[in-house]
Parts: structure tokens; sequence; C-alpha cells
DNA sequence: CGTCTTTGACCCGCGC
DNA sequence: GCGCGGGTCAAAGACG
């Protein structure tokens, strides 16, 4: 309950808006995946059980097709090791644990604004973990990052928690929505009710996660270039941020719906250098103060 | 001077 | 019940 009511403070005021926004995308669109969801008995049950994430077969098609798209762009993808691993614990992925060739660099920058928020050095391991936060108060993502034991070229990166920057932009797509809001982010102010606060982690896990059942595998990517993205700096060097937006995008497609993206995406990047070392890593928070929803 | 990172302390779940 | 180890907090420091 206090991580809860952390969360809620921690919200901006123009959450309203976003909640709206939020809430109008669950729609069918998004529940419409796999078992998980459809299984459920409820859909807050199941969303209770952080189900609403991708399953491991969407992830696993979203990095195909990502190999699909290195193919096509060299450049964007290279250091990625297909190598990955999902751990999920029913049928759903609440948290991504994936494996990633670092090239010497930062590769573990993703291009979004991380918080660093501890780091601990690991059993049997010389290398310490580090943790990571998003830095939008209205996203509980968290990032682990540590280095392979066996390959220090080789990052670990756990991502787990819904990442807003990794939902939003894409249900720009398509439509042109008309009313992008993108509310300029102020500090935040009062904060919002539990419940609304819910709707919303509700609402963007929804999408993140929505499952993937998507067909086409195209549309992933081809984002409304109109948005903020192109202020967005995302994919510097192409990690994580390659990874985990394409997991989650893939099985976007077709929202267009909406309209939230915003600003979460602007906010944060406003710094084009991430703070993000060499081996950091983050993770995001999630599910878990929500847990119960 | 505000923001972000560092780092040790603290908390808590888990296995013995 | 206790110790271990992972995860988080928060004061202090570094940095711009």
């Amino acid at each position: 309950m206090d991580d809860l009511k952390k969360l809620i403070e921690a919200t901006e005021d123009d959450d309203e808006l976003l909640l709206k926004q939020l809430l109008d995308d669950i729609s069918p669109v998004f529940m419409q995946p796999h078992q998980t969801m459809q299984s459920g008995s409820g859909l807050l049950s199941d969303i209770g059980l952080l189900s609403a994430g991708p399953t491991i077969e969407d992830v696993e098609n979203a990095l195909s097709y990502v190999d699909y798209e290195a193919k096509s762009e060299a450049d964007r993808i290279p250091m990625l090791e297909r190598d990955y691993n999902v751990n999920k614990a029913n049928h759903d992925i609440s948290k991504y644990t994936m494996r990633i060739k670092s090239f010497g660099n930062g590769m573990a920058d993703d291009g979004y604004k991380w918080r660093k928020y501890g780091q601990k050095s690991i059993k049997n391991s010389p290398n310490p973990r580090s943790y990571y936060r998003c830095t939008n108060p209205r996203c509980n993502a968290k990032k682990q990052v540590e280095r392979s034991i066996e390959d220090p070229d080789t990052l670990i990166i756990t991502y787990e928690g819904l990442h807003l920057h990794f939902t939003y932009p894409f249900f720009l797509l398509n439509n042109n929505n008309t009313q992008q809001t993108d509310p300029p982010i102020k500090k935040r102010k009062g904060p919002i009710s539990e419940a609304q606060f819910k709707a919303h982690v509700f609402g963007a896990q929804i999408k993140s996660g929505l499952k993937g059942g998507l067909t086409n595998s195209d549309s992933g990517l081809q984002m409304d270039p109109t948005h903020e993205f192109d202020q967005e700096p995302m994919a510097q060097q192409g990690l994580l941020e390659d990874m985990v937006p394409l997991m989650i995008r893939k099985p976007l497609i077709d929202f267009a719906s909406s309209n939230s993206s915003s600003s979460l995406a602007s906010h944060d990047q406003s710094n084009p250098s991430s703070p993000a070392s060499p081996n950091s890593f983050s993770w995001s928070p999630s599910y878990s103060y929500l847990g119960l929803i």
C-alpha cells in the first residue's frame, strides 16, 4: 500500500487526461490477445495478475521481427545478440530478461532516461548489478543491468514493469490523434485517486502488454513520424530500446487509437545523453505495485 | 544551485 | 530463528 501511495503521489496532475486516454484505449483490441487475458475470468482479475503483459510467444515473435529489421537496417541492431531469455511466471511475461552483446560501450543505453537508484554486487560475480527506475513519475518501469560473468561483453538486462515509453509512442501510429495532448509536464501537484491510478496503470499495462497477437508485424515500426518521435533520440545506440520497444510495439500495431502519446517521451528525453552507463542496467517497477489491483 | 549518481544502511523474503 | 542475499532508500557527493 505504501508503494501505491507513493506512486500515486508521484503522478502528475495532468494524469487525469492521460488516464482518460488510457482508459479509452482499453478497447477490445487490447483485450484480444492471448489466452492470458481471454481466459481469465475477469478482465480485472487478469490484469490484477499482471497478466496483461505480452506472452513469451509475443516476445519471440517480436524478436524475430527484430532480426528481420536488422537485415534491412544493419546498423540498427547489430549489437544485439539474439540470445535472450524470457522469464515468465505464468503465461504472461511481467519481466523481460535479455542478453545482448555490448561491444564495449555503453550498450545498455536504451536512449530513455532512467534514474539509477541502487547498485549491488552479486554473489559470485565480480560485476555489480545496477538498478534503474524510469524518471517519469508516472512510469513504474524498472530496469536492471549487469554484465555477464562468462562473457564480459554481454550485458544481461532485465526490464520489469511497463515502461510508458514503450507504449505510448506507438499508439500514435496512424491516426492523427487529434487530441494529442502532450501535456506539458508539470510538477506534480495533486495526487490522483487510487482508482485513477489503477486505471492508469491498468491501461498502460494493457497497452504495452498487449498481446501480441498481432499479426502484422510490420506495422510495429511504422510509427507516425510526426510525433514526438521526431524529436526523440531514441535509438541512438540501438539497444534495449530496440529490443524492448519492439517487443511491445509489434503487438501494438493496431492500436492507433491512442492519443496518448504523449509526452512521456518528450519529457524524459529532453536529455539525449542518457545516463546509462556501460554497466548499468535498469529495470522497472512494476506490477507489484498494483499488485493487486 | 538543481539534478543525478554513489553508496552504505535498511528491509524483507527465502532457505537452512 | 537466523543468516544470507537481493532490492530499495536516502544522505552525501559529483557534476553540469
